[in-house]
DNA sequence: ACAAACATACCAACCGGTTGGTATGTTTGT
DNA sequence: ACAAACATACCAACCGGTTGGTATGTTTGT
Protein backbone atom coordinates (compact mmCIF):
# COMPACT_ATOMS: atom_id res chain seq x y z
CA UNK A 1 0.00 0.00 0.00
CA UNK A 2 2.76 2.37 0.15
CA UNK A 3 4.42 2.80 -2.95
CA UNK A 4 5.49 4.69 -6.03
CA UNK A 5 7.18 6.78 -3.14
CA UNK A 6 10.54 5.06 -3.21
CA UNK A 7 11.91 5.70 -6.67
CA UNK A 8 15.23 6.19 -5.32
CA UNK A 9 15.50 2.63 -3.59
CA UNK A 10 18.50 2.01 -1.92
CA UNK A 11 20.78 -0.52 -3.04
CA UNK A 12 20.43 -3.86 -1.91
CA UNK A 13 16.59 -3.44 -0.46
CA UNK A 14 14.33 -5.76 -1.57
CA UNK A 15 12.71 -3.08 -4.22
CA UNK A 16 16.00 -3.20 -6.02
CA UNK A 17 16.16 -6.69 -5.83
CA UNK A 18 12.90 -7.37 -6.87
CA UNK A 19 14.07 -5.17 -10.07
CA UNK A 20 16.84 -6.62 -10.84
CA UNK A 21 15.59 -9.75 -11.08
CA UNK A 22 12.61 -9.16 -13.46
CA UNK A 23 14.69 -7.84 -15.86
CA UNK A 24 16.04 -10.83 -16.95
CA UNK A 25 13.24 -13.09 -15.64
CA UNK A 26 10.94 -11.16 -17.62
CA UNK A 27 12.81 -11.45 -20.60
CA UNK A 28 13.50 -15.21 -20.48
CA UNK A 29 9.99 -16.19 -19.64
CA UNK A 30 7.77 -13.50 -20.78
CA UNK A 31 5.78 -11.50 -18.07
CA UNK A 32 2.37 -13.28 -17.94
CA UNK A 33 4.75 -16.86 -17.67
CA UNK A 34 6.65 -15.00 -14.82
CA UNK A 35 4.92 -15.79 -11.58
CA UNK A 36 5.37 -13.29 -8.55
CA UNK A 37 7.16 -16.58 -6.88
CA UNK A 38 9.56 -16.34 -9.84
CA UNK A 39 10.44 -12.66 -9.09
CA UNK A 40 10.70 -13.33 -5.39
CA UNK A 41 12.93 -16.53 -5.36
CA UNK A 42 15.12 -14.72 -8.40
CA UNK A 43 15.39 -11.62 -5.74
CA UNK A 44 15.71 -13.81 -2.69
CA UNK A 45 12.90 -12.13 -1.08
CA UNK A 46 9.37 -13.10 0.50
CA UNK A 47 6.31 -12.21 -1.20
CA UNK A 48 5.44 -9.92 1.76
CA UNK A 49 7.98 -8.43 0.77
CA UNK A 50 7.04 -8.21 -3.09
CA UNK A 51 3.37 -6.64 -2.33
CA UNK A 52 5.06 -4.01 0.19
CA UNK A 53 6.78 -2.30 -2.31
CA UNK A 54 3.88 -3.06 -5.38
CA UNK A 55 0.28 -2.77 -5.11
CA UNK A 56 0.27 -6.11 -7.63
CA UNK A 57 1.70 -7.73 -10.64
CA UNK A 58 0.96 -4.96 -13.29
CA UNK A 59 2.47 -2.18 -11.08
CA UNK A 60 5.52 -3.97 -10.46
CA UNK A 61 5.39 -4.19 -14.52
CA UNK A 62 5.15 -0.76 -14.97
CA UNK A 63 7.98 -0.11 -12.42
CA UNK A 64 9.95 -2.57 -14.33
CA UNK A 65 9.41 -0.36 -17.65
CA UNK A 66 10.55 2.61 -15.91
CA UNK A 67 14.15 0.31 -13.87
CA UNK A 68 14.64 -0.63 -17.80
CA UNK A 69 14.54 3.04 -18.64
CA UNK A 70 17.34 4.35 -16.22
CA UNK A 71 19.53 1.27 -16.79
CA UNK A 72 19.54 1.63 -20.07
CA UNK A 73 20.09 4.95 -20.24
CA UNK A 74 22.95 4.74 -18.09
CA UNK A 75 24.10 2.06 -20.10
CA UNK A 76 23.86 3.95 -23.79
CA UNK A 77 24.80 7.14 -22.18
CA UNK A 78 28.66 5.44 -21.56
CA UNK A 79 28.84 4.11 -24.81
CA UNK A 80 31.87 5.24 -27.23
CA UNK A 81 29.32 5.71 -29.96
CA UNK A 82 28.82 9.67 -28.59
CA UNK A 83 32.14 10.56 -28.81
CA UNK A 84 32.93 10.70 -32.79
CA UNK A 85 32.48 14.52 -34.16
CA UNK A 86 30.68 14.31 -36.85
CA UNK A 87 26.73 13.55 -35.99
CA UNK A 88 26.34 10.91 -38.75
CA UNK A 89 29.23 8.67 -37.61
CA UNK A 90 27.56 9.12 -34.58
CA UNK A 91 24.35 7.34 -36.12
CA UNK A 92 26.71 5.16 -38.33
CA UNK A 93 28.82 3.96 -34.39
CA UNK A 94 25.75 3.11 -32.97
CA UNK A 95 24.32 0.85 -35.12
CA UNK A 96 28.14 -0.60 -34.53
CA UNK A 97 27.29 -0.72 -31.06
CA UNK A 98 23.57 -2.12 -31.14
CA UNK A 99 25.27 -5.00 -33.37
CA UNK A 100 28.09 -5.35 -30.97
CA UNK A 101 26.07 -6.32 -28.05
CA UNK A 102 23.80 -9.04 -29.92
CA UNK A 103 26.15 -11.35 -27.98
CA UNK A 104 25.31 -14.33 -25.80
CA UNK A 105 21.83 -15.77 -24.70
CA UNK A 106 18.64 -13.84 -25.68
CA UNK A 107 17.67 -12.49 -22.79
CA UNK A 108 20.96 -11.09 -22.37
CA UNK A 109 20.76 -8.60 -25.30
CA UNK A 110 16.65 -8.75 -25.70
CA UNK A 111 14.58 -5.64 -24.91
CA UNK A 112 12.29 -6.31 -21.63
CA UNK A 113 9.75 -3.34 -22.95
CA UNK A 114 9.31 -5.12 -26.42
CA UNK A 115 8.59 -7.91 -24.46
CA UNK A 116 5.66 -6.51 -22.36
CA UNK A 117 4.21 -3.90 -24.96
CA UNK A 118 3.70 -7.26 -27.19
CA UNK A 119 2.31 -9.07 -24.65
CA UNK A 120 0.53 -6.40 -22.43
CA UNK A 121 -0.81 -4.36 -24.96
CA UNK A 122 -4.37 -4.98 -24.50
CA UNK A 123 -4.46 -6.58 -20.71
CA UNK A 124 -2.56 -3.48 -19.60
CA UNK A 125 -2.09 0.13 -21.33
CA UNK A 126 -0.43 0.76 -17.96
CA UNK A 127 2.68 -1.36 -18.79
CA UNK A 128 1.90 -0.43 -22.61
CA UNK A 129 2.24 3.22 -22.02
CA UNK A 130 5.71 2.55 -20.32
CA UNK A 131 7.22 0.10 -22.56
CA UNK A 132 6.43 2.96 -24.73
CA UNK A 133 7.94 5.87 -22.86
CA UNK A 134 10.74 3.51 -22.70
CA UNK A 135 11.39 2.95 -26.25
CA UNK A 136 10.19 6.29 -27.65
CA UNK A 137 12.65 8.09 -24.98
CA UNK A 138 15.53 6.00 -26.19
CA UNK A 139 14.88 6.98 -30.05
CA UNK A 140 14.92 10.42 -28.54
CA UNK A 141 18.51 10.38 -27.39
CA UNK A 142 19.73 9.74 -30.93
CA UNK A 143 17.18 11.68 -33.01
CA UNK A 144 19.17 15.03 -32.41
CA UNK A 145 22.13 13.14 -33.87
CA UNK A 146 20.19 12.10 -36.96
CA UNK A 147 18.48 16.26 -37.01
CA UNK A 148 22.16 17.31 -37.02
CA UNK A 149 23.05 15.16 -38.99
CA UNK A 150 20.58 16.41 -41.82
CA UNK A 151 21.45 19.98 -41.30
CA UNK A 152 25.24 19.66 -41.55
CA UNK A 153 24.33 18.42 -45.01
CA UNK A 154 21.32 20.02 -46.16
CA UNK A 155 19.21 16.69 -46.02
CA UNK A 156 15.48 17.99 -46.27
CA UNK A 157 13.53 14.76 -46.20
CA UNK A 158 10.09 16.39 -47.14
CA UNK A 159 11.52 17.79 -50.64
CA UNK A 160 13.39 15.17 -51.97
CA UNK A 161 12.01 11.83 -50.60
CA UNK A 162 8.48 10.73 -49.63
CA UNK A 163 8.67 12.93 -46.49
CA UNK A 164 10.12 11.76 -43.30
CA UNK A 165 11.95 13.33 -40.20
CA UNK A 166 14.90 12.73 -37.67
CA UNK A 167 11.99 11.80 -35.23
CA UNK A 168 10.13 9.26 -37.33
CA UNK A 169 13.92 7.78 -38.55
CA UNK A 170 15.25 7.52 -34.95
CA UNK A 171 11.53 5.65 -34.21
CA UNK A 172 12.12 3.12 -36.92
CA UNK A 173 15.45 2.27 -35.76
CA UNK A 174 13.90 1.02 -32.73
CA UNK A 175 11.33 -0.80 -34.84
CA UNK A 176 14.29 -2.88 -36.60
CA UNK A 177 15.89 -3.45 -33.45
CA UNK A 178 12.65 -4.86 -31.89
CA UNK A 179 11.44 -6.93 -35.23
CA UNK A 180 15.27 -8.09 -35.49
CA UNK A 181 15.24 -9.44 -31.67
CA UNK A 182 11.83 -11.39 -32.81
CA UNK A 183 13.40 -13.12 -35.42
CA UNK A 184 15.98 -13.88 -33.53
CA UNK A 185 13.84 -15.27 -30.54
CA UNK A 186 12.58 -17.54 -33.65
CA UNK A 187 15.53 -18.69 -35.04
CA UNK A 188 17.36 -19.10 -31.28
CA UNK A 189 20.02 -16.68 -32.44
CA UNK A 190 21.46 -13.69 -33.02
CA UNK A 191 22.43 -14.00 -36.56
CA UNK A 192 19.56 -12.59 -38.32
CA UNK A 193 19.74 -9.61 -35.79
CA UNK A 194 22.98 -8.90 -36.78
CA UNK A 195 22.42 -8.80 -40.77
CA UNK A 196 18.81 -6.28 -40.14
CA UNK A 197 21.56 -3.91 -38.45
CA UNK A 198 23.53 -3.93 -41.17
CA UNK A 199 20.72 -3.57 -43.43
CA UNK A 200 19.76 -0.12 -41.19
CA UNK A 201 23.26 0.92 -40.99
CA UNK A 202 23.02 0.77 -44.98
CA UNK A 203 19.70 2.48 -45.25
CA UNK A 204 21.19 5.45 -43.45
CA UNK A 205 24.13 5.49 -45.45
CA UNK A 206 21.73 5.75 -48.60
CA UNK A 207 19.98 8.38 -47.13
CA UNK A 208 22.99 10.65 -46.91
CA UNK A 209 25.14 9.21 -49.40
CA UNK A 210 24.58 12.17 -52.10
CA UNK A 211 25.09 14.96 -49.32
CA UNK A 212 28.56 14.88 -48.04
CA UNK A 213 29.43 17.12 -45.34
CA UNK A 214 30.67 20.12 -45.90
CA UNK A 215 30.62 22.14 -49.63
CA UNK A 216 31.87 18.95 -51.19
CA UNK A 217 29.74 18.45 -53.81
CA UNK A 218 28.78 14.57 -55.56
CA UNK B 1 -4.68 -40.03 -28.58
CA UNK B 2 -6.06 -39.52 -31.97
CA UNK B 3 -4.16 -36.67 -33.44
CA UNK B 4 -1.83 -35.44 -36.08
CA UNK B 5 -4.08 -37.25 -38.21
CA UNK B 6 -6.36 -35.05 -39.49
CA UNK B 7 -4.41 -32.17 -41.33
CA UNK B 8 -7.18 -31.42 -43.54
CA UNK B 9 -9.29 -30.74 -41.36
CA UNK B 10 -12.83 -30.75 -42.62
CA UNK B 11 -14.73 -26.80 -42.10
CA UNK B 12 -16.94 -26.57 -39.58
CA UNK B 13 -15.45 -29.04 -37.22
CA UNK B 14 -14.42 -28.69 -33.82
CA UNK B 15 -10.51 -28.46 -35.15
CA UNK B 16 -11.25 -26.21 -37.28
CA UNK B 17 -13.29 -24.05 -35.26
CA UNK B 18 -10.53 -24.00 -32.50
CA UNK B 19 -7.93 -22.97 -34.72
CA UNK B 20 -9.88 -20.03 -36.41
CA UNK B 21 -10.40 -18.88 -32.84
CA UNK B 22 -7.17 -18.89 -31.78
CA UNK B 23 -5.78 -16.56 -34.46
CA UNK B 24 -8.08 -14.04 -32.72
CA UNK B 25 -7.82 -14.81 -29.41
CA UNK B 26 -4.16 -15.12 -29.39
CA UNK B 27 -3.27 -12.03 -31.41
CA UNK B 28 -5.66 -10.14 -28.98
CA UNK B 29 -4.57 -11.87 -25.48
CA UNK B 30 -1.20 -13.40 -26.07
CA UNK B 31 -0.54 -17.09 -26.00
CA UNK B 32 -0.30 -17.37 -22.38
CA UNK B 33 -3.10 -14.93 -21.55
CA UNK B 34 -4.83 -17.11 -23.40
CA UNK B 35 -6.75 -20.11 -21.69
CA UNK B 36 -8.20 -23.37 -22.91
CA UNK B 37 -11.25 -21.93 -21.92
CA UNK B 38 -11.04 -18.85 -23.67
CA UNK B 39 -10.34 -20.93 -26.93
CA UNK B 40 -12.98 -23.08 -26.46
CA UNK B 41 -15.92 -20.19 -25.95
CA UNK B 42 -14.55 -18.35 -28.46
CA UNK B 43 -15.24 -21.55 -30.93
CA UNK B 44 -18.23 -22.72 -29.24
CA UNK B 45 -17.11 -26.26 -28.23
CA UNK B 46 -16.05 -27.84 -24.94
CA UNK B 47 -12.90 -28.88 -23.60
CA UNK B 48 -13.64 -32.30 -24.12
CA UNK B 49 -13.43 -31.33 -27.71
CA UNK B 50 -10.34 -29.59 -27.81
CA UNK B 51 -7.96 -32.09 -25.88
CA UNK B 52 -9.48 -34.60 -28.26
CA UNK B 53 -7.98 -33.01 -31.08
CA UNK B 54 -4.81 -31.49 -29.55
CA UNK B 55 -2.85 -33.03 -27.22
CA UNK B 56 -2.42 -30.08 -25.23
CA UNK B 57 -2.23 -26.06 -25.47
CA UNK B 58 1.46 -26.08 -26.59
CA UNK B 59 0.33 -28.54 -29.61
CA UNK B 60 -2.45 -26.10 -30.35
CA UNK B 61 0.43 -23.47 -30.26
CA UNK B 62 2.50 -24.97 -33.20
CA UNK B 63 -0.93 -25.87 -34.54
CA UNK B 64 -2.17 -22.74 -34.93
CA UNK B 65 0.86 -21.28 -35.94
CA UNK B 66 0.78 -23.69 -39.18
CA UNK B 67 -2.78 -22.69 -39.26
CA UNK B 68 -1.55 -18.78 -39.64
CA UNK B 69 0.61 -19.84 -42.18
CA UNK B 70 -2.00 -21.54 -44.62
CA UNK B 71 -4.26 -18.67 -43.89
CA UNK B 72 -1.69 -15.99 -44.91
CA UNK B 73 -0.49 -17.73 -47.50
CA UNK B 74 -3.72 -17.91 -49.21
CA UNK B 75 -4.36 -14.49 -48.30
CA UNK B 76 -1.04 -12.98 -49.84
CA UNK B 77 -1.15 -15.29 -53.10
CA UNK B 78 -4.34 -13.39 -53.59
CA UNK B 79 -3.31 -9.95 -53.52
CA UNK B 80 -2.60 -7.55 -56.53
CA UNK B 81 1.22 -6.69 -56.17
CA UNK B 82 1.93 -10.05 -57.79
CA UNK B 83 0.66 -8.75 -60.92
CA UNK B 84 3.16 -6.05 -61.83
CA UNK B 85 5.88 -6.68 -64.80
CA UNK B 86 8.52 -5.46 -63.46
CA UNK B 87 10.56 -7.72 -60.09
CA UNK B 88 11.13 -4.68 -58.13
CA UNK B 89 7.70 -3.17 -59.01
CA UNK B 90 6.16 -6.42 -56.91
CA UNK B 91 8.30 -5.24 -54.19
CA UNK B 92 6.94 -1.94 -54.05
CA UNK B 93 4.19 -2.94 -54.43
CA UNK B 94 4.56 -5.16 -51.57
CA UNK B 95 5.09 -2.56 -49.58
CA UNK B 96 2.30 -0.57 -50.42
CA UNK B 97 -0.19 -3.90 -49.77
CA UNK B 98 1.22 -4.40 -46.43
CA UNK B 99 1.03 -0.34 -45.53
CA UNK B 100 -2.55 -0.81 -46.67
CA UNK B 101 -3.60 -3.31 -44.30
CA UNK B 102 -2.55 -1.70 -41.33
CA UNK B 103 -6.15 -1.15 -40.98
CA UNK B 104 -8.62 -1.64 -37.92
CA UNK B 105 -7.99 -3.28 -34.18
CA UNK B 106 -4.33 -4.28 -33.50
CA UNK B 107 -5.24 -7.45 -33.41
CA UNK B 108 -6.52 -7.39 -36.60
CA UNK B 109 -3.71 -6.39 -39.00
CA UNK B 110 -1.09 -7.52 -35.94
CA UNK B 111 1.54 -10.65 -36.81
CA UNK B 112 0.29 -14.21 -34.91
CA UNK B 113 3.68 -16.23 -35.23
CA UNK B 114 5.40 -12.95 -34.11
CA UNK B 115 3.32 -12.60 -31.26
CA UNK B 116 4.03 -16.03 -30.00
CA UNK B 117 7.54 -16.59 -30.99
CA UNK B 118 8.05 -13.44 -28.52
CA UNK B 119 6.22 -15.20 -25.82
CA UNK B 120 6.68 -18.53 -26.37
CA UNK B 121 10.67 -18.87 -27.38
CA UNK B 122 12.25 -19.99 -24.28
CA UNK B 123 9.26 -21.86 -23.32
CA UNK B 124 8.53 -24.06 -26.63
CA UNK B 125 11.00 -24.51 -28.74
CA UNK B 126 8.44 -26.42 -31.06
CA UNK B 127 6.38 -23.46 -31.64
CA UNK B 128 9.50 -20.97 -31.85
CA UNK B 129 10.29 -23.41 -34.55
CA UNK B 130 7.21 -23.22 -36.09
CA UNK B 131 6.42 -19.62 -36.20
CA UNK B 132 10.16 -18.93 -37.72
CA UNK B 133 8.48 -21.46 -40.16
CA UNK B 134 5.82 -19.31 -41.29
CA UNK B 135 8.00 -16.00 -41.11
CA UNK B 136 10.56 -17.74 -42.82
CA UNK B 137 8.34 -19.61 -45.75
CA UNK B 138 6.22 -16.07 -45.90
CA UNK B 139 9.93 -13.91 -46.99
CA UNK B 140 10.49 -16.96 -49.30
CA UNK B 141 7.60 -15.59 -50.95
CA UNK B 142 9.10 -12.16 -51.82
CA UNK B 143 13.09 -13.08 -51.63
CA UNK B 144 12.32 -14.59 -55.75
CA UNK B 145 11.18 -11.22 -56.53
CA UNK B 146 14.14 -9.36 -54.88
CA UNK B 147 16.51 -11.89 -56.83
CA UNK B 148 15.01 -11.19 -60.13
CA UNK B 149 15.31 -7.41 -59.78
CA UNK B 150 18.75 -7.20 -58.22
CA UNK B 151 19.51 -9.74 -61.29
CA UNK B 152 17.55 -7.85 -64.07
CA UNK B 153 19.47 -4.39 -63.18
CA UNK B 154 22.47 -5.84 -62.45
CA UNK B 155 23.13 -5.36 -58.60
CA UNK B 156 25.67 -7.13 -56.88
CA UNK B 157 25.25 -6.49 -53.36
CA UNK B 158 28.50 -8.34 -52.31
CA UNK B 159 30.71 -6.03 -54.23
CA UNK B 160 29.08 -2.88 -53.68
CA UNK B 161 27.99 -3.04 -50.43
CA UNK B 162 28.65 -4.44 -47.08
CA UNK B 163 27.94 -7.95 -48.36
CA UNK B 164 23.98 -8.85 -48.26
CA UNK B 165 21.70 -10.87 -50.02
CA UNK B 166 18.15 -10.96 -51.81
CA UNK B 167 16.93 -13.97 -48.62
CA UNK B 168 19.21 -11.27 -46.05
CA UNK B 169 16.58 -8.38 -47.32
CA UNK B 170 13.65 -10.72 -47.61
CA UNK B 171 14.40 -11.62 -43.76
CA UNK B 172 14.80 -7.55 -42.87
CA UNK B 173 11.48 -6.77 -43.94
CA UNK B 174 10.08 -9.38 -41.70
CA UNK B 175 11.95 -8.18 -39.17
CA UNK B 176 10.49 -4.11 -39.60
CA UNK B 177 7.39 -5.19 -40.41
CA UNK B 178 7.23 -7.26 -36.59
CA UNK B 179 9.17 -4.63 -35.66
CA UNK B 180 6.35 -1.76 -36.73
CA UNK B 181 3.85 -3.89 -34.48
CA UNK B 182 5.12 -4.08 -31.57
CA UNK B 183 5.92 -0.18 -31.63
CA UNK B 184 2.25 0.21 -33.03
CA UNK B 185 1.29 -2.12 -29.73
CA UNK B 186 2.96 0.00 -27.68
CA UNK B 187 1.68 3.71 -28.86
CA UNK B 188 -1.79 1.69 -29.40
CA UNK B 189 -1.76 2.82 -32.67
CA UNK B 190 -0.53 1.96 -36.48
CA UNK B 191 0.48 5.50 -37.30
CA UNK B 192 4.25 4.61 -36.44
CA UNK B 193 3.92 1.25 -38.61
CA UNK B 194 3.23 3.11 -41.51
CA UNK B 195 6.19 5.17 -40.94
CA UNK B 196 8.13 2.59 -40.88
CA UNK B 197 6.93 0.22 -43.64
CA UNK B 198 7.93 3.80 -45.82
CA UNK B 199 11.47 3.73 -44.16
CA UNK B 200 11.74 -0.08 -45.62
CA UNK B 201 10.21 1.16 -49.18
CA UNK B 202 12.50 4.22 -49.01
CA UNK B 203 15.54 1.49 -48.29
CA UNK B 204 15.12 -0.49 -51.41
CA UNK B 205 14.44 1.78 -53.42
CA UNK B 206 17.74 3.82 -52.83
CA UNK B 207 19.40 0.13 -53.16
CA UNK B 208 17.88 -0.06 -56.92
CA UNK B 209 18.55 3.73 -57.47
CA UNK B 210 21.52 3.89 -59.42
CA UNK B 211 20.26 0.19 -61.06
CA UNK B 212 17.73 1.27 -63.30
CA UNK B 213 15.90 -1.98 -65.44
CA UNK B 214 17.90 -2.31 -69.07
CA UNK B 215 21.18 -0.48 -69.97
CA UNK B 216 19.89 2.92 -69.26
CA UNK B 217 23.05 4.45 -67.74
CA UNK B 218 22.60 7.25 -64.85
C1' DA C 1 -27.20 -58.26 -46.22
C1' DC C 2 -26.30 -57.56 -41.67
C1' DA C 3 -24.69 -57.35 -37.14
C1' DA C 4 -20.65 -57.26 -34.23
C1' DA C 5 -16.47 -54.68 -33.57
C1' DC C 6 -14.22 -50.69 -33.74
C1' DA C 7 -13.09 -45.66 -34.56
C1' DT C 8 -14.00 -40.82 -34.36
C1' DA C 9 -15.86 -36.75 -32.43
C1' DC C 10 -17.48 -34.80 -28.88
C1' DC C 11 -19.36 -33.56 -23.94
C1' DA C 12 -20.06 -32.55 -18.69
C1' DA C 13 -18.03 -33.02 -14.47
C1' DC C 14 -14.09 -33.23 -12.05
C1' DC C 15 -9.12 -32.83 -10.11
C1' DG C 16 -4.51 -31.52 -8.46
C1' DG C 17 -1.72 -27.91 -8.51
C1' DT C 18 -0.70 -23.03 -9.28
C1' DT C 19 -1.32 -18.10 -8.85
C1' DG C 20 -2.05 -13.37 -7.45
C1' DG C 21 -3.11 -11.50 -3.47
C1' DT C 22 -4.21 -10.99 1.81
C1' DA C 23 -3.97 -11.17 6.90
C1' DT C 24 -1.21 -11.16 10.60
C1' DG C 25 2.76 -11.05 12.56
C1' DT C 26 8.03 -9.55 13.61
C1' DT C 27 12.23 -6.87 12.92
C1' DT C 28 14.83 -2.69 12.34
C1' DG C 29 16.23 2.01 11.89
C1' DT C 30 15.65 6.58 13.82
C1' DA D 1 7.71 5.01 20.30
C1' DC D 2 6.62 4.27 15.83
C1' DA D 3 6.48 3.56 11.09
C1' DA D 4 8.71 1.43 7.30
C1' DA D 5 10.44 -3.00 5.82
C1' DC D 6 10.13 -7.17 5.79
C1' DA D 7 8.42 -12.54 6.90
C1' DT D 8 5.00 -16.39 7.45
C1' DA D 9 0.94 -18.63 6.68
C1' DC D 10 -2.78 -18.97 4.12
C1' DC D 11 -6.79 -18.54 0.67
C1' DA D 12 -10.18 -18.34 -3.24
C1' DA D 13 -10.15 -18.51 -7.97
C1' DC D 14 -8.37 -20.31 -11.78
C1' DC D 15 -6.13 -23.43 -15.14
C1' DG D 16 -4.45 -27.27 -17.93
C1' DG D 17 -5.63 -31.61 -18.31
C1' DT D 18 -8.33 -36.14 -17.19
C1' DT D 19 -12.19 -39.23 -16.75
C1' DG D 20 -16.04 -41.75 -18.02
C1' DG D 21 -19.37 -41.70 -21.12
C1' DT D 22 -22.46 -40.97 -25.54
C1' DA D 23 -23.69 -40.43 -30.40
C1' DT D 24 -22.57 -41.32 -34.90
C1' DG D 25 -20.22 -43.23 -38.28
C1' DT D 26 -17.13 -47.02 -40.68
C1' DT D 27 -15.03 -51.56 -41.20
C1' DT D 28 -15.08 -56.44 -41.26
C1' DG D 29 -16.32 -61.21 -40.99
C1' DT D 30 -19.77 -64.38 -42.44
Amino acid sequence: MSNATNVTGRPGTAREKILNAALTVIRTKGFNATTVDDLCAAAGVTKGAFFHHFDSKDALGVAAAEHWSRVTSAFFAEAPYHRHDDPLDRVLAYFAFRRDILQGELPEFTCLVGTMAQEMHQSSRAIATACDASMSGHAATIEPYVAQAMEQRGLDPSGIHTGWSAGSLALHMQAVLQGAFILAKAKGGPGVAEESVDHLSRYVRLLFANHPKKGKAT
